[in-house]
DNA sequence: CCACCTCAGGTAAGCGCTTTCCTGGCGAGA
DNA sequence: TCTCGCCAGGAAAGCGCTTACCTGAGGTGG
C-alpha cells in the first residue's frame, strides 16, 4: 500500500508539502509543485490511509447506527431516513444488526465507541429490563462523556435527544375507529413483550377499547415475534382460543400479513367475519388482498430527524420529538357482523 | 476520552503492560498487576481507539459492501447472507448504498479502500457502460494489488471471484412454462436497461420464447425502475399498446406488484385474462392475490457465498459459484385464454 | 546597502496503540 | 558464594498522517 511518503519521495517533494496538496490545505503551494504531488498520487493509486488521518486529526466523520435489522421492511425505511440525511453533511454510515439480542447490542456500542463515531444511533425498540437499561445508559453516558452525540429512535428510557413515532396515539386512533365499526371482541396479535414498541401500542389500544366500555381481556393477546412467522401463529392461537372475535390488530403489518395467510386458508372473510389491521403502513400494505387499514408511521421521517439531531448542535436540555401517526382506512376493516 | 496511557499511570504500570493484558497477549503478566490494570480499565471505562489499534498493526477486521440500496427487499436479502457469515468471523461490515449511481460506487471504493478494508463486495448488479467498468476495474485492481480481496455477486465483467444467480436459466424455466401453457403474446416489464441483472434475465426468456416460435418483440418490453412503481408504470404502457398480450413477466417481483395492482384497478383478471410472473421469489409474493409465480433466487445463500469467498483463502484462479434459480408456480399464471 | 518582513516549503512532534528489544532481579547449578 | 539463564516488565520505535513551528530565500523600505 503506497503511503505519503512514497508519494512525497515520487514528487520529490516533503511529506508536508504532499499532505497539503492532497486535501486541499489553506497553505499555498507553487503551481509546479502541485502537479508533480498529483501525478505521483496518480501513478502511486494513493489513497490515504483513513485511520491514519483520524488519529493526525481529531475530526470525526462517520455516524454509528443500531438497529434490530436492517432487512426488515420497517427498519429498512427507518434507515432509509437515516442514510438521507448522513449522506446530505458527507457522512459515512456504520450499521450495526443487533438481531433484538441485548448483549449484542451493548457490544455494538461500544465497538462504535471504539471506533470513534460522531454520533450514535439507537434505530430499534427499547426494551422493558432494567438490567439492561442500567448497562447501556452506563456505555451511553461513557460515550457522551467525550463528546459522542447520541440520537435514539423509539422509547428508550435513556435521557437525551429522542424521535418519537405517536405508537401509543396511532393505536389508540385505530381502536376508535373499531369500536365505531361495532366491534367489541377485538384480538390483538403483539410483537414480543420486552419492547416498549408493543407495549406502547397495546396500550394505546387497550385504552381506546376500555373508554368505550369493552376492556381488552389478557387472553386475546398472543406475544410472538414481529414477523410475518409470528404474525401466523398468533392468528392461529388466537382462532382456536376465541372462536368469536370480530376484529384482530396485529402490532405491525408483517405480522398482519402472516395473519391475513391463516385466515384466507381458513376461508375466513376479511372484512365480512373478521376485520384485520396493521400497523406501519409498510408498502406491502397496500397489495395484499383485501389492502390493510393501518396505521401510518412516517418511517422515512424518523430517520431523517434522528439524524438532523444528532448531527446538529448539541443542547442542553434533550429534545424530543413526536412524530404523528395517522390512520390509513383500507378495505380489511369493515362493520363487525351483526350478531 | 481515555487512552491507554492514562490506564497505564493509573494502573502504575507501563503502557506496554497494560496493553498486553487489555488484549491479552501471549505474554505472561503477574495477576496482581493484571487485576490493577482491568481496574483502571473500568473505573476509566476504557475503550482502545479502533484506529490507532488498526495502525499499529496491520491486521484488517472489517468488510466493505456496495449494494444500490439495502432497503430494497432484494438486497435486504443478499445483505443478511453477507451479515450472517460476517459475524460469524467477528468481521464488522460497512454496508455503502450507491442508489444505482457509477460514481457513487466508484467513489466508495476508493472510500474502502481507505478505510483499508479486508475485503470488498459488490453486491449490486453490473453495468453496461465500458467507460465506467474500466475506471472500477482500475480501482478494484489497485485495492487488490496491495492484498484486498474482492468478491462480486451477479455480472460485472470483473475477474476475480463471483457468485451468480442464474438470471438466465430461471429466467428460461419460466418462458417455457409460459409456452407450455400456450402464451404466445407476451409482454416483457424490464429494469434499467444498463443492468446485467436487466439484460441476462430479459436474454434467458427471449431465447425460450423464441426456441418455440414466438419470437419477443421489442414492442413488448418496457424498460423502467427496479421497483414497485417502475412497474406499474410500465404495465399501463405495455397493456395500452399492446392490448391483446395474454402474459406479462416482471423482471423483479417489486414490479410485478405494481403491475399487479394496474390490472387490478383496471378490471382484468389474472391470471384468466393475463397470466402475470415475477422475478426472485420476494417474501411478498406469496402474499399478494393471486400469489405470485415467480423464479426463486437463493438471494441469502447468494450474499453469504460471496462474504465466504471473500474471507476464505485468496485463490490464484477465479472462482465462479452459479447458484441455481428455481420455478415457484402459484397462481398467477394460467393457461393462455382460448382466442 | 542592510535590516527586516514575507512566505513557500521542510522538519519534527505527536495522535494512540502494539511489539521488539532491552533491563534488572531472581533462582538454580556449580 | 558466584555465575549464568530466565523471565516479568519497561523503554522506545514505528504504524501513516497532520500541522505547528522553523528556515532560508527573496523582496521591501530606510
Amino acid at each position: 500500500m503506497a503511503t505519503l511518503a512514497d508519494v512525497a519521495r515520487r514528487a520529490g517533494v516533503s511529506p508536508a508539502t504532499a499532505s497539503r496538496v492532497i486535501n486541499g490545505s489553506s497553505k499555498p503551494v507553487a503551481e509546479e509543485l502541485r502537479e508533480r504531488v498529483l501525478r505521483a498520487v496518480a501513478d502511486l493509486r494513493y489513497v490515504p490511509n483513513a485511520h491514519a488521518q483520524l488519529l493526525a486529526r481529531p475530526h470525526r466523520s462517520v455516524v454509528g447506527v443500531i438497529v434490530h435489522d436492517v432487512s426488515d421492511p420497517y427498519f429498512a425505511e427507518v434507515t432509509r431516513g437515516l442514510q438521507r440525511v448522513a449522506t446530505e453533511r458527507g457522512r459515512l454510515l456504520i450499521i450495526c444488526n443487533s438481531y433484538r439480542d441485548p448483549d449484542r447490542e451493548l457490544e455494538y456500542v461500544e465497538l462504535l465507541r471504539a471506533q470513534q463515531v460522531a454520533a450514535l444511533i439507537l434505530a430499534g425498540s427499547g426494551y422493558h429490563d432494567d438490567t439492561f437499561t442500567e448497562r447501556l445508559n452506563e456505555k451511553l453516558a461513557a460515550y457522551e462523556a467525550t463528546g459522542g452525540r447520541v440520537a435514539v429512535i423509539g422509547r428508550h428510557d435513556h435521557a437525551g435527544d429522542a424521535v418519537m413515532p405517536a405508537n401509543e396515539t396511532g393505536a389508540r386512533l385505530l381502536g376508535e375507529e373499531l369500536v365505531r365499526l361495532g366491534h367489541r371482541r377485538v384480538g390483538v396479535i403483539a410483537g414480543p413483550r420486552v419492547l416498549t414498541t408493543t407495549t406502547d401500542r397495546l396500550g394505546g389500544l387497550r385504552r381506546a377499547l376500555a373508554e368505550h366500555g369493552c376492556p381488552l381481556h389478557d387472553d386475546r393477546i398472543r406475544y410472538e415475534g414481529f414477523d410475518r412467522d409470528g404474525g401466523a401463529r398468533a392468528a392461529e392461537q388466537l382462532l382456536d382460543a376465541v372462536p368469536d372475535l370480530t376484529a384482530i390488530v396485529a402490532l405491525n403489518d408483517s405480522m398482519a400479513v402472516g395473519a391475513l395467510s391463516v385466515l384466507r386458508r381458513r376461508g375466513v372473510a376479511v372484512p365480512e367475519r373478521i376485520s384485520l389491521a396493521g400497523f406501519d403502513d409498510m408498502p406491502i400494505a397496500a397489495d395484499v388482498t383485501p389492502a390493510l387499514t393501518t396505521v401510518r408511521l412516517p418511517l422515512v421521517d424518523l430517520g431523517a430527524r434522528a439524524m438532523t439531531l444528532a448531527l446538529g448542535p448539541a443542547c442542553a436540555q434533550p429534545r424530543v420529538e413526536v412524530l404523528p401517526a395517522t390512520l390509513v382506512l383500507r378495505d380489511s376493516v369493515g362493520a363487525a357482523p351483526s350478531p
